[in-house]
DNA sequence: TAGATTGTTAATCGATTAACAATC
DNA sequence: TAGATTGTTAATCGATTAACAATC
């Protein structure tokens, strides 16, 4: 559930000395009630003991253990311009284990194009890539016009998880998960709340 | 609220000859109900007509107004790496009234750059191009460690909007807006369903 | 033991949806 | 008029929070 990356990352912000966190602690670190972070643990299965809290340690490695963040994603990102060098170059998806293993283009004045170490390859090579190199997760970032096709082939290569950047709304089929980053929106959503003053 | 984008968006790849939109149309498009529809929009104050539907040039006025998108807002990038560039250049701000109208960096080796046909200018000039150029929204793209102090200087500058893109929770105070883009906990959500499967 | 904090149930709250009279 | 669709109320649902016995 997406409040576990929140509870890892704070986790993660606590100093090294300390063992336990109570659910307070960890509650008022992340945003949310201390209420919610216990009923959230419980249904993890992690058990913290009564009157101390929680051991840091062991709530950090189940964290990581509900997010599948144990083994390392091959990650391709469809798209060789700005915001696929940003993400190829993005230095939190190692961290945490996601592994840029291609970056594609459909333009071949891209291609070769280093990218975060990584040269550009030809759209037409995904399907290969993506059953050579096991690739997990899709990250889009073409333009909109292009997304939908993008996203189809991804899904026909076998990838099960899309990170779309592109301003459209991609149709999948059940069992595919999509999650959609549009900038516009979020500014459009600022702008909402700046002139309602 | 945070629908009327999705609806605004969903009008504007309507056909160009389609006159009105009913709340079910709509919902379908827009991924919710049609309840919900109807509800938002008289939420909003615009009325549709009984057995027709919604005028969809009428609708997509109210909504641009509603949204504050009737004027133009001038945003400042803070971060000229990779994805300060990406934002920079990101067509889709111009198309809904983004002006970027500054990047800045706090390294003198960036300062110059050219992004987005903007030269980079020096983060000491914050302060003063937030005055000067009447900076409305603040796009934090900088590392963690710079989030907060980056915050706080826009925050002080007079910015009330920030888009943060830093992997870092910043403390604002009251009357100030701020939206995280997080893109390890994007990824984290994506394998939490990958490999519960 | 006394203080602290969990784990969980019950209460609350808000958001979504169903339903339907109003009416174009 | 008949069919379609709104606007809104009431019902439902799910998520959040309060509260407290259990217990370290």
């Amino acid at each position: 559930m997406s409040r576990l990356p929140v509870y890892l990352r704070t986790l993660g912000s606590l100093g090294a000395d300390q063992r336990t966190c109570s659910s307070e602690q960890l509650a008022t670190l992340a945003g949310v009630h201390s209420a919610q972070v216990r009923k959230d643990l419980s249904f993890l299965g992690v058990n913290g003991t009564r009157g101390i809290g929680y051991d840091v340690a062991a709530l950090i490695e189940h964290l990581r253990r509900a997010l599948g963040l144990t083994k390392n994603y091959a990650v391709a990102i469809v798209g060789g311009g700005n915001l696929g060098n940003a993400l190829g170059n993005y230095a939190g998806f190692a961290t945490w284990g996601f592994d840029v293993v291609a970056v594609v283009d459909a333009d071949p004045a891209k291609v070769g194009n280093v990218v975060a170490g990584i040269a550009v390859e030809p759209l037409d090579d995904l399907e290969r890539i993506v059953a050579e190199r096991d690739v997990a997760i899709g990250i889009i970032a073409t333009p909109a016009r292009a997304a939908q096709d993008v996203a189809d082939r991804l899904i026909a290569a076998g990838v099960r998880s899309i990170l779309n950047f592109a301003p459209a709304v991609i149709e999948v089929p059940a069992g595919v998960d999509v999650r959609r980053v549009d900038l516009s929106t979020e500014l459009q959503i600022l702008t909402y709340h700046l002139h309602r003053r």
